[in-house]
DNA sequence: CGCTGATATTTTGCATACTGAAATACCGAG
DNA sequence: CTCGGTATTTCAGTATGCAAAATATCAGCG
């Protein structure tokens, strides 16, 4: 997808994202450059990189003295993320209702939603992969570059906090992600834009009870 | 104002960064590490750091072949930019003016805008600091950290590009701030968002009539 | 048993050294 | 003068060395 030159740096900063997205490294956990380095073998200086990389992107943060840890992400930080999300793609949503651009992207992931609800369900990973898909088309079909990286960068930061998806949201979803790219096929701004605000709704209002109930 | 620990590496980026917002370095430049770090009297290392943060902050980019260049902002970019703060901002001028935390700094700004009007005309980089300071402030007040982030991100990137502001925008645009405040102050949700969507608009609308009749 | 502070150990920040690849300069043959 | 090829230089990526700062360890004291 990101075709970045693939320089030792850069790829060690993926393994470390991919170390955090996945929960190998939890929150609070300090990144220590030698530790890294000797891991992946290699040296510290694109451990050192990579680490710069995972901060300026939000990954991590640095200590008041200054040492580096995995950023912790609390629940009201996810509503934030969701809310500003909200904003963003609910407008993508509706720009991309208004353009007339290619939508065979989305009639294609359509079917393969249409495909998860009939047939065998998905692995969690398979279903993020489509979700995230889903989001980054229609934001690109909206047609600003800015717009598609902030929600990129947003839907990200999520992932490291929800980890597993919530089993119970996966058929609800699945049509709310229907609703959402028909109203923009259909071209219809408005409607598009609701569909996605209710789905973030949605979202929101599972992560929180989810909470409540953790089982 | 970013209390930072003060590394060499962090300098350095401030140090660039400033010369790319003053154009110093003007859009396209390449950045070579090696006359950086002669210039500035330091190693490779903490330059190449600086570029890396650069990067991934949005004021360098990385040409196919790898250079990294000074990024270039293009009229376009800028709308874009202004289409997403206006997202952004009015939600923060909502839930600002929703809020109960402390107007006061409000009020100082707000005092010194009408100081502005009515006393000698500030600099330009006074009236940009000011202008700033409002904005952030607004975002502060509503409260949430992320929103403030990504408003202070997409106005500094503004900046590279319009470079001098506007004269014939001073006196609207403080006016413009006033009854953002005000609406802020009375707290008056809907009528905040509006004046702040009206502010981005003329905003928007003076730069390409700048454009169009540039001197 | 918990503090405090001195000392030992890590760890970081920066500089420097090395390497391979790419860009550029140089030069001789046609 | 131009083309093609080679030598040279430059530059980015990576590794490593070193000094200073941070952290951990632990003995002595309340």
């Amino acid at each position: 997808m990101n075709e970045t030159v693939k320089t030792l740096g850069n790829s060690t900063f993926e393994r470390i994202k991919a170390m955090i997205l996945d929960g190998t490294l939890d929150a609070g956990t300090p990144l220590r450059e030698k530790s890294f380095a000797d891991q992946l073998g290699v040296s510290r200086t694109p451990v050192r990189e990579a680490i710069g990389q995972l901060i300026s992107e939000g990954f991590a943060t640095r200590t008041p003295a200054g040492t580096p840890i995995v950023n912790s992400i609390s629940l009201s930080d996810i509503m934030e993320i969701l809310h500003i999300r909200s904003l963003l793609e609910c407008e993508a949503a509706r720009k991309a209702a208004g353009s007339s651009a290619n939508m065979a992207v989305l009639m294609d992931l359509r079917a393969e939603i249409e495909e998860f609800l009939t047939g065998p369900r998905p692995s969690p990973e398979r279903h993020y992969a489509l979700d995230s898909q889903l989001h980054l088309a229609i934001a690109h079909i909206a047609g600003s570059r800015l717009l598609k990286e902030l929600i990129e960068a947003m839907k990200v930061k999520t992932r490291m906090y929800g980890q597993g998806s919530i089993p119970e949201r996966f058929e609800p979803g699945c049509h709310e992600h229907i609703a959402i790219i028909d109203a923009i096929v259909a071209q219809e701004p408005d409607q598009a834009s609701d569909a996605m605000k209710l789905h973030l709704k949605k979202v929101r209002e599972s992560i929180i009870s989810h909470i409540n109930h953790p089982f």
